[in-house]
DNA sequence: CGGATTTTGGACTTGCAGGTCCATTTTTGC
DNA sequence: GCAAAAATGGACCTGCAAGTCCAAAATCCG
């Protein structure tokens, strides 16, 4: 069933799929036809539905895992090396530099919405991804304990819980507001919280 | 301009309010037609345009409106009193009760992606609303602060923010794994944080 | 009451975006 | 080099949902 592609059919798909990511993150899921992708990635309407045979739903899906990967990507080598304090600080800058720069276009936010209820994938893409995301922080607060930077009491998953979670609400206040101040505050303030976890212990 | 509304037709309009933006909640924004809301209020498409001459575009913005009010309504009459300890964890179990209760059903989540982009409007309303309620947490952190229970060095603009970042992102992962531990994390170890600050002072 | 205004119902139009189809060209593997 | 398979281009179809229009009923107000 794994169909054959070809090195050029590989490309094109390829480029398919970055070119629509691409158009989504600036001009929105709904704003986004499929002409639009066939004309900014030089494509016609046969080769979408050859690849993607299930449409725009399929599309879709693929484009919400490539933006989901690539927003861990983004983070690395920082969030898979949260071992000291300085590295905390260069993961956090990592994350205000790029969301600075993405300003107002967030891909998954819509593409959640969209593809969210009627495609049980969406949901599973999004879901992998915080899951991801939160064991990284996890092994770094765990890895802090193990050094006895960060206090042995403090409960690894729940911090990390609240700690993705903010910088999720801190996200999506960038794109109501435009500003990185939510975000700056919620990490500055919940990383001091587990640095003073230090002198508690 | 304000234009004539008879009592009967206030009544019709806002029974297509409420009965859109429960026809929203239930099954997301971009699956609801106007059908459905002519259905499901039992009104006319004549009616729809005569109290939305904008269309859809007016209808979701009222619906817009209409939520982001009820958002911080549920919150009373706790988010208005934060004024002890006791009444910031009633506000607490108010939060979770809530969106407990709403679970993967949000209402804004989908406007702000639907409407956000191309509605000028809808940016308004939900910075509005985030900037009330931030407001609200605030004054709750600097009432404490008056009454000792919260040191003074606390930054409450800055703790509010990390707050408020913290619900949304807590909210928006309910929606996602349909559990509230991010939010119970959040809210937890965000009051706990603050709470200690007494002792530091 | 009675004319003006608002409210209501629903048939009709329209545009458009997703999806289908097939004919043609290119690539592959032997 | 040559058949089979994959890649490509683009014309065409189709359904649907937003929006238009007007005529009939209800309501308001002097």
């Amino acid at each position: 069933m794994t169909r054959a592609l070809t090195r050029k059919g590989e490309a094109t798909r390829a480029r398919i799929v970055a070119g629509a990511a691409a158009e989504i993150r600036e001009r929105g899921v709904d704003e986004v036809r499929l002409e639009d992708v066939m004309a900014h990635t030089g494509t016609s309407k046969g080769q979408l539905f050859h690849y993607f045979p299930d449409g725009k739903e399929g599309l879709l899906l693929a484009v919400a895992q490539h933006e989901a990967d690539q927003v861990l990507l983004d983070q690395e080598p920082m969030l898979s090396n949260l071992t000291s304090w300085p590295a905390w600080l260069a993961w956090r800058e990592r994350l205000i530099e790029r969301y600075r720069a993405q300003g107002v276009k967030c891909p998954l936010n819509g593409l959640l919405g969209q593809t969210g209820r009627r495609a049980p994938g969406a949901q599973a893409i999004v879901t992998g991804l915080m899951w991801r995301w939160q064991n990284a922080i996890v092994d770094g607060i765990r890895h802090m304990q193990s050094t006895g930077d960060i206090a042995s009491e403090v409960d690894a998953d729940r911090s990390a819980a609240a700690l993705l979670a903010g910088i999720q609400g801190g996200v999506l206040l960038l794109l109501s507001t435009g500003k990185t101040d939510h975000l700056e505050a919620v990490l500055d303030l919940t990383i001091d919280s587990l640095r003073a976890g230090a002198r508690t212990a």
